[in-house]
RNA sequence: CGCGGGGUGGAGCAGCCUGGUAGCUCGUUGGGCUCAUAACCCAAAGGUCGUCAGUUCAAAUCUGGCCCCCGCAACCA
């Protein structure tokens, strides 16, 4: 099966945070679950490199708006390198293949009426550059900078989002999974009925960064409008358009769920399968991590400190794929210690090193009473990752992790000093547990699937649970404990 | 009465839809084992399930009121 994964692309106005880190992890352990089952992925992310507020950052920063985003986008970039993100596509939306996309859109939908020029009135705070409305402002004071708002009028274009709000309530109503998980689906489906939409403001005036509208130069497509097109961009022409799903977190879930659906059925192009809402990654103390709190976390400081699997791991287990949870730097090392490195890590360990100390060469199921079927596991971990809990999936993976220990200290292959035929069985059914557990592993920790796997002779490729033979190599220790000292959380 | 989520042993959570001996992980205490990263296994202690009232033979679970935390409110994942 053709299937993609996407992110939502960065807005490289500053370094990257822990929330980018969480959301290319999530999106990256589903590429690599999907490719692990046989299928044919494609894996996009990117960076949004239009909008004023970059141009904004960039003279702050006193370099030209181009320069200013190459460096963060090569920010990006890296952060993607070190976690291990496994994309096919890293696009721009700087780049000509998007412009061109974008303006094909465009054309399509002025072309059947869905695009009008009017002109908008609105209160306007100069810094923020931003509209606000009334409830936003009650006191038409802008609620950034507690400045008086200017009524503002100004001319543009507008997409005829209203026309389409009916539309839109049934097709996610009528397909259950479109917008996942029910807490943000509902969350949509009541706001939609709430009240009736505005039309969506669609372009800026052209202060010389943006893409311009077609025969329009005045003007700039604004940066929602374009940014979403970035999927399409990248997939149809590989093929991959539309069985997609989309990876994006709570704060964007309107442009994703409302106003991209809007857009493609009214260009008359298929629509993506799925928007999957990640949970936040809040500060330790439970409150959004803002910089005005200074509560934040680095991605880069913590695989300083840890190795970039644990990280992977903590996120991927403890944040609820469905809720918000605490990002805690105790949690993640004590999980660690104890999940990744003594049940996991240890599992490894003392099987392959008993095993090394009696039995050299090949190991092979010859002569073997099979102790485990691992299919109602695999039945369960397909299931629970497509209802997008990834966090329990790694929960139930463990039960089996803790059963392939407990198996090694009933049959005690230690004591068994004269039945060479029986410890080699106990070993290899050992073997055979801690090779489908790391296949399985592997989609989510992709380093120690592969280190776990060569241990054992083997590596990583499509998941496969028939009985092979082993090769065992002295395995490395693969979370070594940390002692505690420096708080990366400052 | 803006919308939504939550309040369960020391910590983090599951259970609530489809009422009927309160479960998991970590931590604590005691024991076992010795292959392994001072690891692994077993057992025990610890909760009147935010609060008040109602429905019921029976409520963490259903209904209503109240208190407290948090997120969203249209371009901060």
């Amino acid at each position: 099966m053709k299937f993609s994964v996407t992110t939502a692309i960065d807005y490289p106005n500053g370094a990257p945070h822990l929330g980018h880190a969480y959301e290319k992890i999530v999106t990256d352990s589903y590429a690599r679950w999907y490719r692990l089952l046989g299928n044919e992925v494609f894996f996009l992310t990117g960076a949004d490199e239009n909008g004023q507020k970059l141009v904004k950052s960039a003279e702050a920063s006193g370099l030209s708006t181009k320069e200013f985003v190459d460096k963060n986008v090569a920010v990006f970039k890296d952060l993607c390198a070190k976690l291990n993100i496994s994309y096919d596509d890293f696009i721009r939306t700087s780049e000509e293949r998007h412009i061109k996309a974008t303006h094909e859109i465009w054309k399509i939908l002025e072309d059947k009426g869905d695009i009008y020029f009017s002109s908008y009135q609105g209160h306007y705070c100069l810094n923020c550059e931003a509209y606000y409305t009334d409830l936003q402002a009650p006191d038409k004071k802008c609620p950034e900078h507690h400045t008086p708002l200017e009524l503002v009028e100004e001319e543009g274009y507008f997409l005829k989002t209203s026309q389409h709000q009916a539309w839109v309530i049934n097709h996610i109503k009528s397909n259950p999974t479109f917008v996942m998980p029910d807490l943000s689906r509902n969350e949509i489906i009541s706001r939609l009925e709430s009240e009736p939409m505005r039309d969506l403001s669609i372009t800026r005036p052209n202060k010389g960064w943006g893409i311009p509208v077609p025969g329009k130069p005045d003007f700039v497509i604004y940066t929602w409008f374009d940014a979403l097109i970035n999927y399409y961009t990248a997939s149809t022409v590989r093929g991959f358009w539309p069985n997609t799903m989309h990876v994006i977190g709570r704060d964007i879930l309107w442009f994703h769920a409302v106003i991209w659906p809007i857009m493609l059925h009214a260009a008359k192009i298929a629509l993506p399968s799925q928007v999957y809402v990640h949970g936040m990654v809040l500060a330790a103390d439970g409150k959004k991590m803002s910089k005005s709190l200074n509560n934040g976390v680095d991605p880069f400081d913590v695989i300083k400190e840890v190795p970039v699997d644990s990280f992977r791991y903590y996120l991927l287990r403890a944040i609820p794929s469905n809720s918000n949870g605490a990002f805690v730097m105790e949690d993640l090392l004590k999980r660690h210690q104890s999940e990744l490195g003594n049940d996991y890590g240890n599992l490894l360990m003392r099987v392959v090193k008993l095993s090394m100390k009696r039995i050299s060469g090949e190991i092979t199921p010859e002569n073997i009473k099979v102790a485990f079927n691992f299919e109602p596991l695999i039945a369960d971990m397909k299931e629970l990752m497509l209802k997008r809990e990834h966090h329990r999936t790694l929960e139930r993976l463990w039960q089996e992790v803790n059963m392939v220990n407990l198996y090694i200290n009933d049959q005690k292959p230690w004591s068994v000093k004269e039945d060479d035929r029986l410890f080699k069985e106990i070993i290899y059914n050992g073997l055979y547990g801690i090779d489908v557990i790391s296949q399985l592993l592997s989609a989510f920790l992709p380093e120690t699937g592969a280190k776990a796997l060569a241990s054992l002779g083997r590596k990583p490729s499509v998941l496969d649970i028939t009985h092979g033979n082993y090769t065992l190599v002295d395995p490395p220790v693969l979370f070594p404990r940390i002692e505690p000292k420096t708080d990366p959380t400052v």
